[in-house]
DNA sequence: GCCAACGTTGGC
DNA sequence: GCCAACGTTGGC
């Protein structure tokens, strides 16, 4: 199982309003490398879900629901892909982006080497980290 | 609101 | 094929 991390605008799209949802459409990814990521995916995999621009803090857990299928959002024909995800659970404490910034053991996160990249790997390792800080006696 | 990073476009 | 101009993302 793989683990990622995703950002969404939440005054555009939000864990609550994917909540509310109950499966929601990953769709309008519009970047090449992010768009990899996406067909990488698996059902099962794990993504943290990253508010960004409001917020700008790691609120919860989502599972991938839904392998790549082509975005429904674009015309018949082009490549861009969507995947299916679900609200797995809220953090504890969400995770500023000060505080990952601040984490040693985070520094080379895929995210904060491409700080626009709206799509990206998360390692085990990294995984457990950010478990860790996103626990209640953790840290 | 500003600006850095990055991608895309278009002139040459 | 290079590179300047421009648009977008997203942090500050």
């Amino acid at each position: 199982m793989a683990y990622w991390l995703m950002k969404s605008e939440p005054d555009v799209y939000s864990y609550d309003d994917l909540v509310r949802e109950g499966e929601g459409t990953w769709d309008g990814v519009r970047n090449h490398l992010a768009a990899q990521h996406l067909k990488a995916m698996q059902v099962g995999d794990q993504a943290l879900f990253y508010h960004s621009n409001i917020g700008k803090e790691a609120v919860a857990v989502m599972t991938i629901s839904g392998a790549a299928i082509p975005d429904p959002t674009e015309p018949e024909g082009t490549r861009w892909v969507a995947v299916k995800v679900k609200p797995l659970r809220k953090l504890s404490r969400s995770i500023p982006l000060a505080v990952i910034k601040g984490e040693p053991r985070l520094a080379e996160m895929a995210m904060i080497r491409q700080s626009r990249l709206s799509v990206s790997p998360v390692r085990d390792s990294e995984w457990a980290v950010l478990m860790e800080l996103a626990s209640e006696n953790g840290g």
